[in-house]
DNA sequence: TGTAAAACCATAAAATCCCATAAAATAATT
DNA sequence: AATTATTTTATGGGATTTTATGGTTTTACA
């Protein structure tokens, strides 16, 4: 599974489709099904992606949890029952359902953000926001990051 | 075996029927048997529903363990004598029998959501209530969730 | 023979496929 | 290095198929 990397502003067209970037595309070429698993962040204002078999890694890791750790089995629900499996069209691309859409706030364009393993998807101006404050708050905390 | 991701809210028709989602057929579709395995939920008022070959697997487990653990057999014990095999007709819709719509409160419309490997029926309003309880959890425990 | 279940038929809305095009990126050539 | 050719990508619109849902007819069977 390769990563998911840069960051692509694409345009809705009248349908609602839009397309998946190319690069990110090529991130789940080699998977069993051809497209994207999105849901509404719990965090942020802005749509979640991953991978199919991502999705099938949790829930493999609840099968063997779930009936020990409540916590977890909530989580894990929440997601399953939020997630949206989108097949890309032809050309690459989906129709984000209009929940997500909402509560994204998008409109007519949106970022899709690469973060490794996942992505986000978020309306241009509230992304550029939301960097700005990330990049303020790295400038305090000055974090380290350690590779293992 | 495929995933049951997402939520779908259906309607009951007048004689009882209701259309299992698309892509919930489609998660069985490779499978022996052409519908899903209903029970009444241990745990919430709601619907459980899973594959048959999950069934199976469930079955193999007990099977195992069940000599050893009392507990574990008294609940497969539960869960096989409360089961019942619906087949798809050819549209893709079962008849959910009475007693298990009474347990989850359902008349007319009703909410297939997606728990990975298995799946729930809920009745619509029930159903939104108790997301917004679980949400409300994990905002207070904030559990990690690993993928390893 | 009456009743419930199953099979069959119909339809509107939504999703998907198919084809076309222009812009951008890449490769090839001079 | 500059120019040209080729491929890939993003985007647009029409045609087709699938899906959810309703109703009618036939079959099973008690």
């Amino acid at each position: 599974m390769s990563l998911f990397l840069s960051s692509y502003e694409n345009r809705l067209d009248t349908k609602g489709r839009i397309s998946v970037p190319a690069s990110f595309r090529a991130s789940v070429a080699s998977e069993q099904f051809p497209g994207v698993v999105l849901y509404r962040s719990f965090t942020h204002n802005c749509i979640e992606g991953l991978s199919m078999s991502r999705m099938e890694q949790l829930a493999s890791a609840t099968d063997k949890m779930g009936v020990f750790d409540s916590e977890l089995d909530d989580l894990s629900a929440m997601l399953f029952a939020d997630a949206r499996p989108l097949a890309f069209d032809v050309t690459g691309r989906i129709i984000i359902p209009a929940d997500l859409l909402k509560h994204a706030g998008i409109t007519d364009t949106a970022v899709f953000v690469g973060r490794g393993n996942s992505f986000q998807i978020w309306n241009p101006a509230a992304f550029r926001a939301a960097q700005t404050d990330a990049l303020n708050n790295l400038r305090v905390t000055r974090p380290n990051l350690v590779i293992s």
